[in-house]
DNA sequence: TTAACATAGTTGCATATGCAACTATGTTAA
DNA sequence: TTAACATAGTTGCATATGCAACTATGTTAA
């Protein structure tokens, strides 16, 4: 009986490429922030973003499930968010457990000039990808998000 | 002139993908050690898995190159590793401002533990992913890393 | 030699995150 | 009605992480 059979490969596996490349991307988006002067994380730019687009504001829970974040980690960002005057809570007149998310003056303000430098950010990330290896990258990644998905039910 | 022209493709990006997937994957990780009662972190798995590959031990800067990470970071991920007992830090004799980092015979026998556990992992995590498409998204990947790097420099 | 510089690692301060337990409020079935 | 349950959000405790400033030690050039 060999159990060490694969091991071996464990640096071609989506595995550790994944959580590196995702992890220099973070660090990369956080320094053309911090180098145009912009203190904001790429975690508060894509809320900042969805809140951009929803002018009613969101119920916080679901804040937290399209962002594919626990509850707890949604709350504290906002807290933070909340503290920079980006957003603000609104509570719900007709379901007072509820709080409403809304983006302040302020955080589109700050949004408007984020937004040319996310787009040169993005540009700068995929360059020299085509769009083939693009349709399968997103592929692949929407596979592995199902994978994760189907067996984190058992 | 306009400004907003793509970001509305936000979402077909790399940037907010490569986030989100690599987030799940490290939850179903942490969620698959918990199931199986080991207390250890996918980011603490790869550190030991390195260490278990250098018996003589790796030089602490060294091994925060290799990771990616911080030395800052690396400090604290090492003190909670060897708070657990699963990593010793070694003085080195040449050097005195060097530290040796080693497995533990504790940290091998988790390791040793955790071999199955993982391969298990990635077979689920790389399901329905074929050999093109693993070749592709590498190759992807690789390019996204190599971007980053260039445009860090600037 | 020794002052200036380089390297290794730590600490303060900050954000992001998850689990489990909690409070508060709303809903539903007997 | 009201007890049992469900839902929304917060808090305690924990890990992971980065930047900047720091200490300690080693190296190098005048």
């Amino acid at each position: 009986m060999e159990i060490d059979i694969k091991l071996s490969d464990f640096n071609e596996t989506i595995l550790p490429w994944l959580g590196k490349t995702s992890k220099l991307m973070n660090m990369f988006i956080s320094d053309v922030f911090h180098k145009n002067n912009i203190q904001i994380t790429k975690q508060q730019w894509i809320v900042l973003k969805i809140l951009s687009e929803k002018s009613d504001g969101i119920i916080q829970n679901e804040l937290a499930c399209i962002t594919e974040r626990n509850k707890a980690s949604l709350t504290r960002l906002i807290n933070v968010m909340e503290k920079n005057n980006l957003v603000a809570r609104v509570p719900s007149k007709l379901d007072s457990r509820k709080n409403l998310i809304k983006i302040t003056h302020s955080g589109e303000h700050l949004f408007n000039i984020t937004k040319p430098i996310m787009i040169a950010s993005i540009k700068a990330i995929e360059n020299n990808i085509s769009v083939d290896e693009m349709n399968i990258f997103l592929k692949v990644m929407s596979k592995i998000q199902t994978n994760l998905k189907i067996n984190q039910l058992n």
